[in-house]
This record gives structure tokens, C-alpha cells and sequence, in this order.
RNA sequence: UGAGGUAUAGCUCAGUGGAAGAGCGUCACGCUUACAUCGUGAAAGUCAUAGGUUCGAAUCCUAUUACCUCAACCA
């Protein structure tokens, strides 16, 4: 007897703990076929948000579900050490303790960082546990151990070795607040209202002006030209004249180029090579000087004048007062333009020159392209709409800026032995560096000391993107067990938001380091977004405590929430309402359970009839339902798995089933039946686990009579059989006449306890092989065939006719009539429709045999229902 | 600006040419001896709009509108 309320926190740390202590999680390369993960490491710092719950759920589905197939499953966890984001968290925090990061040396630093990161590093892994990630454990890595790095700095030295790699004076994009360059992928663009200024600019030599439009007046310090297209006509007497930059009174040329458009402000552009990309390349074309205005914080240097020191956005609003006032300012119009912001720390980037690290793209990406075009697919996205997406980023790609100047990294291994800008070397050590600036500067007298590595770091994805292979050790091991066990991974889940930080970029280092994909299929999952359909996020305050969330529904129920809300290639409006649901799911598997325990088992009762023909039709129902959602599975559509599964336990398991071989009160069960219900509810279980881990594990450890496999988590998973449609489709129209009867029953107010005699017409030559299963759900103690209407209610499953016998007393004859004649009018409606179809020569003559034989059938159907119901109401 | 996506019940979504579906929610009735975290029943849709193709359109085509995503961007 169990009866006990299902406690889920304590459940659920047990059965982890179990699973823990008997390593079911643990993998190691054997004779089975692999199944690999790797986890996309989340911010070593970070706390577990949705995303994350949704990913790592979706995750641990397929893991649990492939362990069960018997694969051997192994699902690699870890973290990334996120450069700039930690970076800043970090310089945050020695700020608070009065400590600048300028003061300390980069190896200071650096125990800093590490300190904070050995604190609050692994929170989030710790948080993955409660959702019950079945992640091997000791395999979890950080993109900063020791091998990692190493591989990484493999990779880079390779990559120049092959020329891939070079140094360069380039326009970046700058983080000011970071004081770090960001590749173009971290830049968000974000829609500001603005002002566009029109200032006037004297002309050298002549007493009339030129108006120019900018939105960044204080960048005028830095102009160096004014370009106009030599197309418009309005300007042609400005060919070849100067004119003069206000305030610092720079005479600049005004230069020609049809870059310029002429519809936009006054057809009249001040060129500023220093700070933005286009007049960088307009200056180069027209070999213009470069003057840059700003600090690596964005305060203005000395071409600032008397605004030196001040920040871009004071100076903005204070020069065009001092424009206005000295008369150079002609008007300010409102304008809405799209304004580049940091991804980590919002700041607005400003573009700047600077030298930089970068990859070229070009030739790495081929084999990335054709991975996911070619014919093979051997990297399939889910859902495909991506691959526009992908095709777009991956053709118009640009060399890959992947130096950060960041100390929270690994640093870029250049070293410096002179004070030109080429006077470097690229090696894994500092020794064979030596070895090669020797060899260079033919100076064998170079000593160690001498050299000074690069103090940039490199970007975080330049170490992500490693990832699947250095895992496994196989960027500096490539012939190890491991990797060839068990690379290329299977499948990737993540969000579409890191498609080309990370996921593209794995493709084209797996292509280029293994000459393989990393994984077969990527499962992009949708953004969580809260009921609003906003995105949830730390600012907003709308992102629920994912803790609290598995405290209120249990992980199980917060699992199936998360999931029922998931479908395939959508955003995810999270409502909390689903997680109940999913609690629910629980509960009612539970109260299942507690039924079967309460059960007496007699072995010397016969199996009833009732009983052998549910199970049998229930055995056809799973398989079919279980094909169903191999499908499901099979195009990641998750949330109509688990759909699918709900209605089968809810529905046919606990619905029907239980209710059909549920004996008398307090009768003992008949020890077949319980055996076969066992058996069945622990296929349930099976195909449950994946979804719903805990309760699954605590249901099937205590059943009574089940198989004596070791644990649910290992078990195997059910196979598929062939299934009866004939019985499920019998049992279909059983349900309907079970669902008539009750009807009747509620309008008539007739109690369940007293029991009716039904009797049927049966035009339809209906099996009787459920009328036992009848007989017990609607409590008949007869079903009588007969030929003739009987006095009572009635209703209709297609054409066959149900006779309730009820003293006439309890029936409303009009509000009969008026029922069967609005059942007649819409099959009459129907019939018209098909009977025109049928007797329009071009359908008949154009549509397929089977579909007019279709028609047919529906025809002869109506009829026959119609002339019942016609019968019926003659009668009234 | 370009590319892609979406529009079906109150909500979230299935449904790719042949009788409009599910879950949740709502309403009504029921504590029937696993579960009231439940059961039974019911109501609820001009399939965004306008055209077109077809014997037949939620489904294919065209245009329009609205929203979403990505990419680019003009000072």
C-alpha cells in the first residue's frame, strides 16, 4: 500500500544522487555505437536562465533517450571563460574594492580573475544538476584549462604558419568602456532618435558657404576632406576649391567621388577617415590624412582643443552650442539612425584604427558552405529556414578580428623583438620563439628576455569554436581513442543567436582540424520569451528564477513546461501555467501508480474478458503512438512528442485502460491482468524517462512484479511492434458509444451507480468483441440487439442507433425533436455538398478512383443516418 | 533597404489539394471506492484581406496589411 504524496524535492536529489553514485552518466569509448554532446559551454560566471533550462532540457531528452536505445551516450559539460563579459565582471569588482585595474600587473590580475572564477565558477553547473542534466560529470571542461589553451595556441600558430592569420592596421570596431575591439558580431544595432546638424563650412576664396549634414558634429576636428558627387549639378563650382573646418580653422580639400548620394541631407559629406568606415575608405582611395580625435575611452585627445579630456557625448552637445553660437550651426533636424552598441557592455562601439589580429575567412568557410549545401547535407539545421540565414553570413564574410585587448584570455603568442611593427615572431613557447627570432635577425645573441609577447588576448570564440574537438583532446592529440570514438558529435542545441559566433565556426574548424563535421544535426532552438512576447532578459526583471521554478513544479514538471511551450522552430512564450501542467502530468502518473500498488493480486481469478481485450488493444495503441512520436522525434519536434505521450498516458493509459481492468472495490486483480498492466506501465515509464527523469526512476524502482533490470535510467527502451488498426479504430468507435451513453446519462440526470440496459441497432455491422468494455464503462447490465427502435433515449454513432430505454417521464419530447432536427438539417447540408460534388461530370471524370469511392462511402454513410434520424423523429 | 519567416478557437500551436484539429483556458454538472492537481459533458473558427489556378484551396500562385527574425546602412 502506497499512498504517500509524491515529496519531488527529495525524490529528485535522491534518484540524482543515485544515478551519480553508479556513474550511469559516466562514458568511455567501447563497442557500442556513440552518442555524443558536447554541451555549449555557458558563461563560467553565469546563473542558469531560461535558455539555458531549455537547451540543457532538450539536451538531456536526446542523451536519456539515446541511453536507453542502448548508444552509448555521453554528453560533455563545461564552461567558457566569456573574455569580455567576465573581464568586466571582474574589473567591477576591484573597483568596489578600490582597486584599478591599470595598478595591477596582468599576472595580478590574472589570480584576481581566476580567484573569482574558482568562486562563482560552476554555479551554474551545480544548477544543471537540479534539472537533472544527465551530464558526464568528470569530463566537464573549461575553455581555459591547461589543454584547452594549448590547443588553442596550437591552432593559432598553425594558422599563421599556413598564412591564414596576419597582423593589421584596420578599422576596428571599439568598445570604450571594455577599451577593447569587438569583431562584428558582437556589435548590436540599436534604432536611437538623434539629431542630424547642418553645418556651414567657409570656402576658401569665396564668401558663400557649404552646408554640410552630420550627425556627430564633434567628429568635425577630425575631418580631413568634403566630398561631393561630381554628378550633382549643384556643386559644380566647388570642384577642386578647400574649405575650412570650423573652430580649428583646417583648411581641407573638398575631393569628388560618387560614393556620395544625393538625395541624402545636402548632398555634401564631411570625410572623417579616423571614425567612420566609409570615410576610411574614401581616404584611402583619395589618400587624405587621418586625424583621430578620440582616447581609447572615448574623451577627446589634443585635436580635441579645449575640449580635451571630455567624453564624445559632453563634447557633442557642447560644440553644437559653441556652432550655434559662433553662426556655423544653420539647423538641427530630428533623425532616427541605427547606432552600433556592444553586445557585453552596451556601450555605444566607436570605429577605430588600430593594428589587430586577424583570420581570413575566405577559403575556411568553403568547406563549412558546402557541409550544409551540398548534396549529402552533412550538417543539417532544424529547423531549415536557417540555412538562408547561414548561406547569407558565410558568403558575405569578413576577416575575423580575433584580438581582444583583454588580460582574461588566452594571449596571443607573438613575440616582439624589436620595436618595428614586423619584428615578431609566432611560436607555441617563448623558447622556440627565441629559436625563431634568431634565425630572423640572424642574431644568435638574442636573448629571452628580449622578447615581449603580444598583450592581447584572444577572442573567446577563437577558443569556443574548438570546442567538439579539443574536448576530447583532439587538436593536440588528433590520433587519440577519445576523438576517434568519439567525434564527429551527433547533435548541437543551441540558440539561434550564436549561429555564426559559434556554430558556423565550429563547421569550419571541425573541416579544417579533422576534415569532418563536428556534428550532424543542429537543433536551433527558439528565444524564451515571457507572455508579452518580449524577450526575457536580466534588465527587463521578467526572466523567472529558474531555482524557484523547479522548487514550485519539480524539475519533471518544469521540464515538460518548458517543452510543451517548444514548438519546433518557434520563439517560446513561457507561461508558468505549462510547468503546472507539467506537474500535472506527474500527479497523474503518480495517482496511476498508487492505483496499481493498491491492487490485491489473486492468481486464482480468470483474466476477464474486458480485461485481455484492452490490453490488447492498448499494446497496439502504444506502438502506434510510440511510432508516432519516433517521428516526432526524428524532426526535433519535441514539444509534440511530449504532447503525444500526454494524451497517451492521460487519455488511453489512465482514461481507458485502468478504468476497463480496475476490479470491483476491494476485489483482488486477476494476476495476468496486473502482470500485463505492469508490464505496459513500464513502457510508459520507458518512454516517458527522457521527458520526466525523477518520477519515472521513483515509479519504476518501487513497482511490484516489474523486470529486474538495475535502474529505469539504463533499462531498455521498448520495441517497436507492428499495431492492430483495426482494433484501435473498433476501439474508437467503442469510445464514442461509451461517450453517448454518458451523455445521456448527464441530460437525464441518470446516477452512474444505477445501472442501464442498452440496445443497438446495429446497421453499421459493428463488432461486438467491446461490448464487455462497453457494458463495465457505462455500467450496463445488457446490450441487446434488435431491429426495431425502443422507446427511451437514443443517439447515433454514424449510422448505427443506441436506444437508452428511460420511463417516458424523463423525456423531453420537443427538446428531442428539436435536437434530432438539427443533427438532421447538418447531415442534409452535408449530403447536398457531396451529392453535387458527385454529380459534377469534371469531378467524377478529373479526381482520382479513390477519392470518388471516398465520396461514395460519406454518401452512403449520410443516407443511411439520415433515414435513422428521419425514423426517430417519426416516432416522436 | 534587402532576405527569410509567421498570420487557423480566448491563448499556444498541429494540419502542404479531397468532410476544420489538439492541449490549455472558459462554461455546466459531478467528491463514482487512483487522482478535485480529478471525472464527465458542452460551447467556441468567414483558416489575416483581395484576387487567381483547380472538379475541389487553410493548403498552390499574385498582390496587400500586420507582426517577428536576420543582415546591411547615408553622413
Amino acid at each position: 500500500m502506497s499512498n504517500s504524496q509524491y515529496d519531488a524535492s527529495k525524490v529528485e536529489s535522491k534518484w540524482y544522487n543515485y544515478w551519480m553514485k553508479n556513474n550511469y552518466f559516466h562514458s568511455s569509448p567501447d563497442e557500442r555505437e556513440p552518442y555524443t554532446i558536447v554541451i555549449p559551454p555557458p558563461n563560467v560566471t553565469g546563473v542558469l536562465h531560461m535558455g539555458h533550462m531549455l537547451n540543457n532540457t532538450i539536451q538531456d531528452v536526446l542523451i536519456r533517450r539515446a541511453r536507453l536505445q542502448g548508444k552509448n551516450a555521453c554528453w560533455v559539460p563545461g564552461t567558457d571563460h566569456a573574455s569580455i563579459a567576465t573581464e568586466a565582471k571582474v574589473v567591477a569588482r576591484l573597483k568596489e574594492q578600490g582597486i584599478n585595474k591599470s595598478d595591477l600587473t596582468r599576472e595580478a590580475f590574472l589570480k584576481h580573475a581566476f580567484e573569482w572564477k574558482d568562486q562563482y565558477g560552476g554555479i551554474i553547473l551545480e544548477q544543471l544538476k537540479k534539472l537533472g542534466a544527465s551530464c558526464d560529470w568528470a569530463r566537464t571542461k573549461f575553455t581555459m584549462d591547461d589543454d584547452m589553451s594549448a590547443s588553442v595556441i596550437k591552432v593559432f600558430v598553425d594558422l599563421y604558419n599556413k598564412g591564414l592569420i596576419y597582423r593589421g592596421y584596420r578599422m576596428v570596431n571599439w568598445d570604450p568602456e571594455a577599451k577593447t575591439t569587438l569583431s562584428d558580431e558582437e556589435v548590436i544595432y540599436e534604432e536611437r532618435q538623434g539629431s542630424l546638424y547642418y553645418l556651414q563650412y567657409d570656402i576658401v576664396g569665396a564668401t558663400e558657404k557649404v552646408t554640410i549634414a552630420t550627425t556627430r558634429p564633434e567628429t568635425i576636428l577630425g575631418d580631413t576632406a568634403v566630398c561631393i558627387n561630381p554628378n550633382d549639378d549643384r556643386y559644380t563650382h566647388l570642384k577642386g576649391k578647400q574649405v575650412i573646418v570650423p573652430l580649428c580653422n583646417r583648411k581641407i580639400p573638398i575631393i569628388e567621388d560618387e560614393y556620395v548620394d544625393v538625395e541624402f541631407g545636402t548632398g555634401c559629406l564631411k570625410v572623417t577617415p579616423a571614425h567612420d568606415e566609409n570615410d576610411k575608405v574614401l581616404g584611402d582611395k583619395h589618400k587624405l590624412e587621418v586625424i583621430d580625435i578620440f582616447n581609447e575611452d572615448a574623451t577627446l585627445n589634443s585635436f580635441g582643443l579645449h575640449y580635451e579630456g571630455k567624453d564624445r557625448f559632453v563634447v557633442r552637445k557642447e560644440i553644437s552650442k559653441e556652432l550655434e553660437e559662433k553662426g556655423f550651426l544653420l539647423k538641427v533636424e530630428q533623425h532616427t539612425n541605427k547606432v552600433g552598441t556592444s553586445e557585453r557592455t552596451k556601450a555605444v562601439i566607436e570605429p577605430r584604427l588600430s593594428d589587430q589580429w586577424f583570420l581570413k575567412m575566405e577559403e575556411l568557410v568553403k568547406p563549412a558552405l558546402e557541409a550544409v549545401f551540398g548534396e549529402d547535407r552533412a550538417v543539417k539545421l532544424f529547423p531549415r529556414k536557417f540555412e538562408n540565414t547561414y548561406r547569407h553570413w558565410m558568403t558575405n564574410i569578413r576577416d575575423w578580428n580575433i584580438s581582444r585587448q583583454l588580460w582574461w584570455g588566452q594571449q596571443i603568442p607573438a613575440y616582439y623583438y624589436g620595436d618595428g611593427k614586423e619584428d615578431f615572431v609566432v611560436a607555441e613557447t617563448k623558447e622556440a620563439a627565441l629559436k625563431l627570432a634568431q634565425e630572423q635577425t640572424k642574431n644568435s645573441e638574442l636573448l629571452l628576455e628580449e622578447l615581449h609577447q603580444d598583450p592581447d588576448a584572444l577572442d573567446t570564440w577563437f577558443s569556443s569554436w574548438l570546442w567538439p574537438m579539443s574536448v576530447f583532446d583532439g587538436i593536440r592529440n588528433p590520433e587519440n581513442e577519445e576523438i576517434q570514438y568519439y567525434y564527429p558529435t551527433n547533435d548541437l542545441v543551441t540558440g539561434p543567436d550564436i549561429l555564426f559566433f559559434w556554430v558556423a565556426r565550429m563547421i569550419i574548424a571541425g573541416y579544417e582540424y579533422k576534415d569532418q563535421r563536428p556534428f550532424e544535426n543542429v537543433y536551433l532552438t527558439g528565444l524564451v520569451r515571457d507572455k508579452q512576447r518580449r524577450k526575457m532578459s536580466k534588465s527587463l526583471g521578467n526572466s523567472p528564477d529558474a531555482l524557484k521554478l523547479i522548487e514550485d513544479y519539480s524539475a519533471d514538471g518544469v521540464r515538460v513546461g518548458l517543452l510543451l511551450s517548444s514548438a519546433a522552430g518557434n520563439d517560446l512564450l513561457f507561461d508558468e501555467a505549462l510547468c503546472q501542467q507539467g506537474k500535472g502530468l506527474g500527479n497523474k502518473i503518480w495517482s496511476a501508480y498508487n492505483l496499481t500498488q493498491l491492487w490485491t493480486v489473486s492468481k486464482d481469478i480468470e483474466q476477464p474478458i474486458a480485461s485481455t481485450i484492452a490490453i490488447d488493444w492498448y499494446r497496439s495503441k502504444f506502438n502506434a503512438v510510440v511510432t508516432e512520436i519516433e517521428d516526432h522525434y526524428s524532426k526535433y519536434r519535441l514539444s509534440d512528442a511530449i504532447m503525444a505521450m500526454y494524451k497517451l498516458i492521460y487519455d488511453d493509459f489512465c482514461g481507458w485502460l485502468l478504468e476497463i481492468v480496475k476490479p470491483a472495490y476491494q476485489q483482488p486483480i486477476d494476476a495476468k491482468t496486473f502482470n500485463d498492466v505492469i508490464g505496459i506501465f513500464e513502457d510508459n515509464l520507458k518512454i516517458l524517462h527522457p521527458f520526466m527523469p525523477f518520477i519515472t526512476e521513483e515509479i519504476w524502482q518501487s513497482l511490484k512484479e516489474r523486470t529486474t533490470e538495475e535502474a529505469l535510467i539504463i533499462s531498455k527502451y521498448p520495441v517497436i511492434d507492428t499495431c492492430d488498426e483495426d482494433l484501435i479504430n473498433d476501439f474508437e468507435f467503442a469510445t464514442k458509444i461509451v461517450s453517448g451513453v454518458r451523455t445521456i446519462r448527464k441530460e437525464k440526470n441518470i446516477a452512474f451507480k444505477e445501472a442501464i440496459a442498452l440496445f443497438v441497432m446495429n446497421n453499421e455491422s459493428y463488432t461486438k468483441r467491446f461490448d464487455v468494455v462497453i457494458k463495465k464503462l457505462v455500467n450496463a447490465n445488457e446490450i441487446n440487439y434488435v431491429n426495431e427502435k425502443v422507446d427511451g433515449a437514443s443517439f447515433r454513432v454514424k449510422s448505427n442507433e443506441y436506444f437508452v430505454p428511460i420511463s417516458l417521464d424523463n423525456i423531453n419530447v420537443e427538446e428531442e425533436i428539436e435536437k434530432l432536427t438539427k443533427e438532421l438539417k447538418r447531415a442534409e447540408g452535408f449530403l447536398v455538398g457531396i451529392q453535387k460534388k458527385l454529380s459534377n461530370e469534371r469531378f467524377v471524370s478529373n479526381a482520382p478512383e479513390t477519392v470518388i469511392a471516398l465520396e461514395r462511402k460519406k454518401e452512403s454513410d449520410t443516407v443511411a443516418k439520415i433515414e435513422t434520424l428521419k425514423a426517430s423523429l417519426a416516432t416522436l
